[in-house]
DNA sequence: GCGGGAAGAGTAGTATTACTACCTATGAGG
DNA sequence: CCTCATAGGTAGTAATACTACTCTTCCCGC
């Protein structure tokens, strides 16, 4: 369960250049360390989402008789994943601080 | 949007001794800098899972005229919390690396 | 004595999300 | 020929956090 994050992790894939939808999967798996190893059936959706969005732009070709569908960032995901970015770290940061072992004063 | 965090959130309240509902969504608002400022919407059907798992135990009271309903950890629900905390620790850990800056090589 | 806000608990219904389970097709290697 | 990896996809489901509301009591200001 990637809880909400997910289309940050994708557009995240995608800020070094462009992929296509099986080459974002296998890069979320290794840049993991395999604990992202998101089914097609979460990435592919989640793929069109963000392409109805605006968010990225796909595009097909055909590589050794395989169809694919290459995605990019446009200029809006470029700037959404920039919010996402410090949104997350701002998340993170909050979650962490209240997750932390001593953070609770015994209640009145 | 809490995305999946909000259990361990509610129980990382418990901690520390037994809370009232209103007093959790105090204490969640006030440790997070106002950032997590939940509705009772949002509060009250949580707890109210978390008490059907098995995770944490109400019971009633009244102080000042005002019915309160008071939780806390039930053993199951400690272990579950510290199964959280480091689920969080890895989770948060490999989306911070999956985000970073410089984490993705220009794809071939 | 009255209105409004804070304390306190709750429900109903909704939108989104990530999931399971499936289907289709091609190329390579045994 | 069969299976695996590659590549893309859909349908349907369960869970979750949300909005919007209701109900009550206490306290403070006017």
């Amino acid at each position: 369960m990637l809880k909400g994050h997910l289309d940050a992790l994708l557009m995240a894939t995608l800020a070094g250049g462009p992929r296509h939808g099986y080459a974002i999967k296998e890069a979320l798996r290794a840049g993991s360390g395999g604990r992202f190893d998101l089914p097609t059936g979460t990435i592919y959706p989640a793929l069109h989402r963000l392409e109805r969005a605006g968010l990225i732009r796909g595009s097909w070709s055909v590589v050794n008789g395989r169809r694919r569908r290459s995605y990019q960032l446009t200029a809006t995901g470029r700037r959404a994943l920039t919010r996402e970015r410090s949104s997350w770290r701002e998340f993170s940061a909050a979650v962490s601080a209240l997750l932390g072992e001593a953070p609770w004063p015994a209640p009145a």
